[in-house]
DNA sequence: AGATGCTTGACAAACCATAGACAGAGGAAT
DNA sequence: ATTCCTCTGTCTATGGTTTGTCAAGCATCT
């Protein structure tokens, strides 16, 4: 997928001319050219993102154009407070592999939460973490971990102990890269939470992980909030769409009420989004409203891009 | 990492004049230079932090200047003791440590929030969390942030949904952090978790912090966790002690069987921690056994400094 | 013709640095 | 109490650099 340079400017904030400028004079992003000219590739774009987000909190472009990913990702995030004497570890860790072998890119991880080790399946998580976009985050590390997790325990392979733990890891580290992501003025912000009695929160997280990624504002709300409340949320965080996330798997009857109540009372204006549906029946009811059914994560992709390149 | 006076300014809450001041007239740091200008170092940046705090509290920075990063330590913990001691006598017999924090630290993050202002929170937050240490986060910033939230959702001033965004932001940041301070070769590991039917997963979160940070190693599996898993995980993981978060809020009674099946079950050789206990009745049961209750986190971190932990 | 995009050059605003000045707060001495 | 005096945050003046934005001129496509 690539971008056009308006494209770029409206997804990461910055005007088309300083976006040549910092090409121009810093060679901060080179993007590929075709006859009608640059096209920005989503890595472009998730590197400016990271350049603007530095930028704002007082570091100056010319010193960070020369910075990797990698040093820029380390200089947003915390990793500047702590690290006494973290270099040593840091020193002992092996180089990553470039191209990590695609299907194995879970077996580390796995391997680390069968024999309980937390610390290993961090660490494996973290460099997979900083090495992949957020898409790709989400789509090949996240995915497919809690399902074959899933799996493993289904097949009495693993424990709810397991389970757990890596639910735990995977959920520290998508709140921490959302917040790496967040950005304060957004062409259009996304509110995500799910209703009443829902309490599964990994479908809203992936959400936000990939809203944020691609330069979308969000408010994050957590799980099981009233009615009112999303309502009112919205419209104070003038929200371009309210997200839910509804398994429906416990308590489906209390949650429906909860959405019927939104559908009623959420100003047209506003989108309604409604994702993780896994019965057809509660699909079926979602959709005889004016709520949007976001199948998969693809789906909700598109939806957030034409959110994205709206305003 | 680096910073420019501009970052620095922007993480301390010193103006750059003074930033300029401070190493002119007293030598206060001495960052290195290029032909840009300053570079500030991150230990650099936490002597600030420390020289800010100290000058806030009366000190004068021309006295101050000349002490080393341990001697301001000290001397900030000791003035701290002292005014909490003269604070408690004024106030007569109220040893409470309930509002002897003052919530300056929280304000700019509380107004965030009350405006629905996701972003702005989460940059407040962040600052908060790059310029503190663990436990200082989690007695002068998490814990004062959720009590103050409590009570001004009780007093009608603040909604759930901000309620939510409070402790969706404040997840996120201690997540992000506790990845930070996992280590691999750590004298005593402790397993953290609640018990069935137990959903409350502030305080384990905030345990985990201090715990991590102190150096111990950490298994964080979440909440609501049957005893035979808990039991299993504890074997498996070799810990040195289980902590259970259980406020025993909703459920009490589901989670106490549970809480007894591990009583039961968990070798002897592994300590069993309990926290989190609001209803006396409740800890009145938990005492007759062999467990440990935890009353608050200055009692969690002897427990800890006992196990090995080094503040 | 009207968009859109590219390059180049120019420029004002913002930044950073140094050195010195100034004013208010508070302590010490009279 | 009053008068110094020091301390300290902020401001000014000056000079060099960085950086966002604009305009002019050209090319392409609809």
């Amino acid at each position: 997928m690539l971008y056009p340079i308006r494209a770029v400017a409206k997804l990461t904030g910055l005007s088309i001319d300083t976006l040549r400028a910092w090409e121009r004079r810093y060679g901060a992003v080179e993007p590929q050219r075709d006859d009608r000219g640059r096209l920005y590739s989503e890595s472009d774009v998730r590197r400016l993102h990271l350049l603007r987000t530095a930028v704002e909190r007082g570091h100056a472009i010319g010193r960070l154009a020369g910075l990797s990913d990698g040093q820029l990702k380390d200089l947003l995030s915390y990793t500047a407070t702590v690290n006494e004497g973290r270099e040593a570890l840091a020193a002992g860790v092996a180089p990553t592999p470039r191209r990590a072998v695609r299907p194995a890119l879970i077996q580390g991880v796995m391997a680390s939460i069968e024999r309980f080790d937390y610390a290993a399946a961090d660490r494996e998580l973290a460099r997979l973490g900083a090495l992949l976009s957020p898409r790709e985050l989400v789509h090949q590390v996240a995915q497919p971990l809690m399902l074959h997790i899933g799996d493993e325990w289904h097949a009495g392979r693993l424990g709810i102990a397991q389970e757990h733990m890596g639910s735990s890891l995977l959920r520290n580290l998508l709140g921490a890269l959302v917040r790496l992501y967040v950005r304060n003025d957004p062409p259009a912000t996304l509110l995500l939470t799910t209703p009443s009695d829902e309490r599964h929160e990994f479908g809203i997280l992936l959400a936000a992980m990939l809203a944020a990624g691609g330069g979308l504002g969000i408010v994050y709300l957590g799980t099981d909030l009233p009615a009112e409340e999303i309502v009112k949320a919205a419209g104070r965080t003038s929200a371009g769409a309210v997200v839910l996330g509804m398994t429906g798997s416990e308590e489906a009857k209390k949650s429906m009420g909860c959405f019927a109540q939104v559908v009623r009372e959420l100003p047209e204006s506003t989108e309604l989004w409604v994702g993780g549906l896994k019965s057809e029946e509660l699909a079926k009811e979602v959709k005889k409203t004016r709520a949007l059914v976001i199948e998969d994560f693809p789906a909700l992709e598109k939806h957030l891009i034409r959110l994205g390149a709206q305003f």
